[in-house]
DNA sequence: AAACAGGCCAACCGCCGAATC
DNA sequence: AGATTCGGCGGTTGGCCTGTT
């Protein structure tokens, strides 16, 4: 016997939401702090829509401070390098792009970032230069993203099941880590090293070196010390909490 | 001006894991 | 312990828009 649909499909409305569908919906989250169960809100918001439906609008849509479209250059950085470590898992792509939603994310990939990474990453014989996680990527547990206010300065984040928010305790870090390149589609595997200079992490070639900034809150940061920085996107050290079933 | 193709993106579908019963 | 419910996710679809022929 297969599941019981979320909702009876003959009486919802489906297609795109009206205006007055979404001042129904907001208003009804204005009043409710938390939406609680999505499956009844429609029908006690008073509105002919499946529940699903109701949460994906909002998430994707009228959340407070969703942006749409106009991605910078930056972001567009941020996402193929991401990409290139962790596949396409837009949720936690999204979570380190503020205003940006995982739909958002995913569409910008599919109608424009995609081709420009394969065509960056393929040699002129026609080849992919480096290959893009199909199966399970190898997810760990700490990154560093830029903030995109200071590029200098890339925060370091837990990285568990979903991303934790800037600024997280992070004092249990790994031996060593690996971080994308600006200019080059690898990774780079790090070192560390206590010395007496506090902290501080290297590149295996030698070629740049990375300090951890510990702050009075007892939060890091990284800042890049070298000539060659480190891209938007992920430091990644070893030890992975991370559980990916949809992966086969 | 009409037909067609391709791009874009909002929304839907179906699966999975966690929580609850 | 097993069944059910729900939220969350990535993949996919379909309709609108724009550019090209």
């Amino acid at each position: 016997m297969g599941r019981a649909p979320c909702c009876d499909k003959a009486n919802v409305k489906r297609g795109r939401w009206s205006p007055e569908e979404d001042e129904t919906l907001k208003n009804y989250l204005k009043k409710h702090a938390t939406p609680g169960n999505w499956i009844t809100l429609p029908q006690k918001a008073g509105l002919k829509r499946c529940g699903k439906s109701c949460r994906l609008r909002w998430l994707n849509y009228l959340r407070p401070h969703i942006k749409h479209g106009g991605f910078t250059h930056e972001e567009d950085q941020f996402i193929c390098s991401l990409y290139a470590t962790i596949g396409t898992r837009w949720s936690l792509i999204a979570a380190q792009l503020p205003g940006r939603t995982d739909n958002d994310v995913k569409n910008h990939w599919n109608t424009k970032l995609k081709k420009m990474f394969l065509a960056a990453n393929t040699n002129a014989t026609g080849n992919t230069v480096f290959s893009t996680p199909t199966s399970q990527p190898q997810v760990e547990d700490c990154s560093v993203f830029d903030d995109h206010e200071n590029s200098a300065e890339y925060h370091v984040l837990g990285l568990e099941q979903t991303p934790l928010p800037l600024g997280s305790d992070v004092s249990g870090l790994g031996s060593s880590c690996s971080v994308p390149l600006s200019n080059e589609a690898v990774s780079a595997s790090l070192v560390k090293e206590e010395n007496e200079n506090g902290t501080q992490w290297f590149g295996e070639d030698e070629s740049f070196l990375l300090d951890f900034v510990y702050e009075d809150n007892g939060f890091v940061s990284l800042e890049n010390s070298s000539e060659v920085a480190p891209s938007f996107g992920s430091l990644y050290a070893p030890n992975t909490t991370e559980k990916r079933k949809r992966d086969n």
